[in-house]
RNA sequence: GGGCGUUUAGCUCAGCGGUAGAGCGUCGCUUUUACACAGCGAUGGUCGCAGGUUCGAUCCCUGUAGCGCCCA
């Protein structure tokens, strides 16, 4: 850090009447930048002051868009954390960066080259490559942009993104030690293929969607020609690649078809009808009449292995062949592993999938054989990305082992013991005992299980993408006879195997093939080499050795990234690296959604324990997603999302962070109502909705300017979807939302608050005196000390919400509603009470710093100026140059004095009932009035040192006169009477005597129920004793009050 | 079909065993030199519904309905 700058003090007369957010926040960033105190250094001296280290590595956004609130909410919590911990003194990193989402981006960005009437394959790899590029430079910069308009303490100067050079290195690596250790296999499966971007997806990349389809019964004559079967299908155009026809073996028709075969109709191959528990059985059979299917089905299924998962299944278990008829982009193909194609069946080749499935059914019409047709809604997997429906697609891909024990079980055993649902199954304890068993903790505690339940029911993990946007598999293959593979196995032995792992396979049918066993092998085989370095490369080309096309899963990438960002595995090979690794993984939390917790957080604990034997992080702390106004989670292609720098146009970044932070609660999702501003009037109006075909609601493409009718705009729906194109005459008009007018109305009340308090100090009587603390000053001494207790409970429960409440309560209600109008009548002439308010606000201003650290910082030199030479016993406020860096006030235990708390409470609502005898009547603040009390209500107001006389506006306090004056209005005050004189001119005896009945009936109906309560004998005998005392002493209280306003009732004169 | 969450003031949400709170909104009063992005006061809820446990249920349990998300 650069050497600290001695605070300026600043005259309070430079300060405006209102907090300008956008004048402000770039300076301040300016200073932190300047200071480059967010930053930490890599020597390991550095960190030898034995500060604790606290690290987050951010969750990285894609480079497919800018960042939306959402993001926002996501990085305003993981910023409270690190300057909440920064500011207790710990060794602090917030690792930023960028993801560059492989399939997601590639498809933007082919998306526009189709605009211009292009495709991926007019250009070259490398040329393509260099689009996404320049897409991904854009929106990189971007989202830092608003990282850092949000106020985000990122170190910046580490940012990383998952594709330069240190975080590919890392890739290399961890793909190379898996690859040798026999986790990375190549699989013929069948997989979630998207044949719009001709790819394979993941599980989770699938998405579920209802769908009005039908059941389609088609008879498959009996080759014998002894009858026919009918099977009920949803996906007919399949058929052509059907190898058997299932029964289930309880069907009573099953016994007679033993051993019989079934022509298959248009291709005309003979296949076999065999018996399987998992075909379902109708219900008219036996089948459950509560399934769906089984009210569908006819017993009879056909069995297509090639192109339906639970197919694939019966045909292992029944050594079926596996046809596959279709190419990759969806069409009816016989190139792709149908050889058997009948003349009949030629017509259908070529055929998209859709239009298959209708001439398909038509010819089994045609042909008499559709028995049937029945509506049928079911749910389809849909591509996330191109939204078609998923085909299952034979092919080859690479796999992760993650049901490994290495990989699975280490994950599994990471979980909290006290969070792990039942008892861990004995296959995943089968490894030893690991550093960080038990250590991986979620918040809220719930996550736990969805975290438990995904890796129970884990799959091995498909890795390979058909994409050219992301980390190219680094391995090279050749295909041949085996003893000819077996020459090149000396230039592969020259190669070390620190820096290539090979293994080869027989074609036929995958299996693993020993290298000693290729030189008598007469079978075709694959060698497969993984290399290290791309520089052993040429050799293994020139043999005839190609690389594998494609790319790896995005995730396999991010699972790297508290690795690959601190330079594992060799830090040594980057600038600035060295001991960072060790110092900060394991990180202290990782921030993020629920919808990540299975594809990313579960694959970052596998890596990082299998890579380096430790937890990747200690806490998980999962946020609610924030949602539209309708309930609808914010996303691109609605164009619902909002920019959080229009928010912070409207509102500022501190008003934005801190009503996020209010909304942080532990519920799964967060509504917020979002409004429009109008770029013509800069006024902001909620926007005509409209509904869109798929349900949902959204703000209408054009809108019309509420304040220039003639004016139109277009909506941030109209832009996603192209129906509007935002122009000059109609812009693209901004977002807001009313919510954020908490955190700009309290920023705002700081910002006068320290004015205010400012020019007291600074305008301090020459003659000012040193006093005893006040009820008020210990009061208030008091709340901050609880208060600071208060937040570092809820930040440490991850509870952020509580942190606003706390703040708010604090700065708004204790300190500028009370505390600052007690002390407005002698502030000036009491030195104490100018250190007890200097260090309150000093204190105030580090507690809020985290959630709002523009304003806060830009009063930072001010507030520190004011305390120079006033501090008070037990704060600990040592002094910093800017507010970012300094500490975390502490308070001695005993300032939280709980008299003075109980006492200024007693003060309080003598106050508010004086008050609200003031507001009833309408009476003029200015307007000072006589109070009549007895001997303990006159104390309490002598204890308060003049606080009830400035508040509730009294000219004199005195004792209770034996004759009640005339026209005093009486009160019950803590079951006495209290009477305010020259309260009004006229007494209107009319609304006295209502008043006073009023609240003698509600006080006899609160006694009643405590009565009622007191008079059952089962509650005083099980209640708690303390609970029993509780409601006597309320009940006496009650009882008091009522005698109190029935005395004040009586002695109203006769009307 | 399985899992998770949610239903509390007009709106957005806290509270989660001792007969309900906040912010905004609404309605009064106040332009009193910190703040009208404000102050003071008021209005407003049979805590989705039905059972049960308990001395006592918005809070715990069971059932049920609506809404939302995740997984199959």
């Amino acid at each position: 850090m650069n050497a600290p700058q001695s605070p300026s003090p600043q005259s309070t007369t430079e300060l405006p009447k209102a907090y300008q957010p956008a004048e402000v926040e770039p300076v301040i960033r300016a200073r932190w930048e300047a200071a480059s105190c967010f930053h930490v250094e890599s020597d390991p001296a550095a960190a030898s002051e034995s500060k604790p280290p606290f690290a987050i590595f951010i969750p990285p956004p894609n480079v497919t868009a800018a960042l939306h609130l959402g993001h926002a909410f996501n990085n305003t919590l993981q910023d409270l954390l690190t300057r909440y911990h920064r500011m207790r003194g710990c060794e602090t990193l917030w690792m930023p960066g960028t993801d560059h989402a492989g399939i997601a981006t590639q498809a933007v960005v082919e998306k526009r080259l189709q605009l211009q009437g292009k495709r991926r394959t007019d250009f070259t790899r490398g040329a393509f490559i260099a689009k996404v590029q320049e897409w991904k430079d854009e929106y990189e910069a971007t989202i830092l942009a608003q990282l850092a308009a949000m106020g985000c303490s990122c170190d910046f100067e580490r940012t990383r993104f998952t594709m330069d050079a240190t975080c590919a290195t890392a890739v290399r690596h961890a793909f190379f030690q898996l690859f040798a250790d026999g986790l990375i296999y190549r699989g013929k499966r069948l997989v979630n293929w998207d044949p719009a971007t001709e790819t394979a997806l993941a599980d989770d990349e699938v998405e579920m969607e209802e769908v009005d389809g039908h059941f389609w019964y088609l008879q498959y004559p009996l080759s014998d020609g002894s009858g026919h079967v009918t099977v009920a299908t949803t996906r007919p155009e399949t058929m052509l690649g059907d190898t058997a026809v299932g029964i289930n073996p309880k069907d009573p028709r099953a016994a007679a078809l033993r051993g019989k075969s079934v022509r298959l109709p248009i291709v005309g191959r003979v296949i076999p009808i065999i018996e399987d528990e998992y075909v379902v059985l109708p219900v008219s059979l036996g089948g459950d009449a509560s399934d769906t299917k089984a009210q569908f089905a006819t017993g009879f299924l056909k069995v297509t292995p090639a192109h339906d998962p639970n197919d694939w299944e019966l045909g292992i278990r029944h050594s079926l062949a596996a046809i596959n008829v279709m190419a990759p982009n969806g069409a009816i193909s016989d190139a792709h592993g149908w050889t058997d194609v009948s003349e009949e069946a030629r017509a259908f080749v070529g055929l998209t999938r859709e239009a298959a499935r209708k001439q398909i059914v038509a010819w089994f019409k045609a042909h008499g054989l559709l028995e049937e047709v029945k509506p049928y809604r079911h749910s389809v997997g849909h591509s996330y990305r191109s939204h078609v429906p998923v085909e299952p697609y034979l092919s080859d891909q690479w796999y992760v082992r993650v049901t490994d024990d290495r990989l699975r079980g280490t994950a599994l055993r990471a979980m909290a013991k006290d969070q792990v649902d039942g008892a861990l199954a004995p296959e995943h304890l089968t490894a030893q005992p690991m550093d960080g068993d038990g250590g991986l903790r979620f918040f809220p505690s719930r996550y736990a299980k969805s975290f438990q339940v995904w890796h129970e029911q884990l799959r091995d993990w498909c890795i390979s993408r058909q994409l050219w946007w992301g980390h190219q598999i680094p391995v090279w293959s050749l295909q041949g006879m085996g003893k000819v593979l077996a020459k090149h196995l000396g230039v592969l032995s020259a190669l070390s195997g620190a820096r290539a792992s090979v293994r080869a396979t027989r074609i036929a049918d995958g299996s693993a093939i020993a290298l000693s066993a290729l030189a008598a092998s007469q079978e075709e085989c694959t060698i497969f080499v993984c290399l290290l370095e791309d520089a052993d490369a040429q050799s293994l080309e020139s043999l005839g050795f190609r690389r594998d096309p494609d790319v790896l899963d995005t995730w396999f990438s991010s699972a790297l990234w508290p690795l690959s960002t601190l330079g594992w595995p060799d830090a040594s090979r980057w600038d600035d690296m060295d001991g960072l690794l060790d110092r900060f993984n394991p990180s202290s939390v990782l921030c993020t959604a629920r919808e990540i917790i299975t594809l990313w957080v579960s694959r970052i604990v596998m890596f990082n324990r299998y890579f380096l034997g430790r937890l990747p992080f200690r806490h998980v702390f999962i946020h609610a997603m924030i949602q539209d106004g309708h309930g609808q989670k914010m996303s691109k292609s609605l164009g619902n999302g909002v920019d959080p720098r229009d928010i912070i146009h409207s509102h500022g970044s501190d008003a934005m962070r801190f009503t996020l932070v209010s909304i942080a609660t532990d519920t799964q999702d967060v509504r917020l109502p979002v409004d429009m501003v109008d770029p013509h009037s800069g006024e902001s109006f909620t926007p005509k909705w409209i509904t869109t075909s798929a349900g949902y609601t959204v703000a209408d493409a054009r809108q019309v300017s509420p304040k220039m009718p003639g004016k139109h705009m277009v909506s941030g729906y109209g832009a996603a979807t192209g129906a509007a194109t935002p122009s000059v005459e109609e812009p693209l008009a901004r977002n807001t939302s009313a919510r954020f007018d908490l955190g700009r109305n309290f920023a705002n009340k700081l910002w006068n608050a320290t004015r205010f308090a400012l020019s007291n100090i600074a305008q301090a009587s020459s003659d000012a005196e040193t006093r005893p603390l006040t009820l008020a000053d210990r009061w208030m001494l008091a709340r901050l000390a609880t208060s600071a207790r208060e937040l570092d409970a809820a930040i440490g429960a991850y509870e952020f919400h509580r942190v606003a409440d706390t703040l708010y309560g604090l700065i708004w209600r204790d300190f500028c509603d009370w505390y600052l109008e007690c002390v407005k009548p002698t502030i000036r002439q009491n030195k104490t009470q100018q250190a007890v308010l200097a260090t309150s606000l000093n204190a105030l201003v580090r507690l809020l710093h985290p959630v709002c650290p523009f304003v806060t910082e830009t009063l930072w030199s001010s507030v520190e100026g004011a305390r120079d030479g006033r501090t008070v016993a037990g704060v600990e406020l040592s002094s910093a140059p800017l507010a970012a860096v300094a500490s975390w006030p502490r308070f001695d235990a005993a300032l939280m004095d709980a008299n003075a708390i109980t006492q200024f409470a007693r003060v309080q609502s003598l106050v508010d009932a004086i008050r609200t005898a003031r507001g009833e009547r309408q009476v003029s603040p200015k307007r000072k009035i006589k109070l009549f009390a007895p001997e303990g209500v006159t104390a309490l107001i002598r204890a308060g040192d003049g606080v009830v006389e400035t508040l509730a506006g009294l000219a004199s306090v005195e004792s209770l006169p034996l004759s009640r004056p005339l026209g005093a209005v009486a009160l019950p005050f803590e079951g006495s009477e209290i009477l305010l004189d020259e309260l009004v001119d006229a007494m209107d005896l009319g609304a006295e005597r209502a008043r006073l009945a009023k609240l003698i009936a509600e006080r006899t109906k609160q006694a009643t129920g405590m009565r009622l309560k007191l008079e059952n004998p089962a509650y005083v005998a099980k209640a708690p004793p303390e609970v029993v005392e509780e409601t006597k002493a309320k009940l006496a209280s009650l009882d008091a009050d009522i005698q109190a306003a029935e005395r004040a009732l009586a002695a109203l004169p006769p009307e």
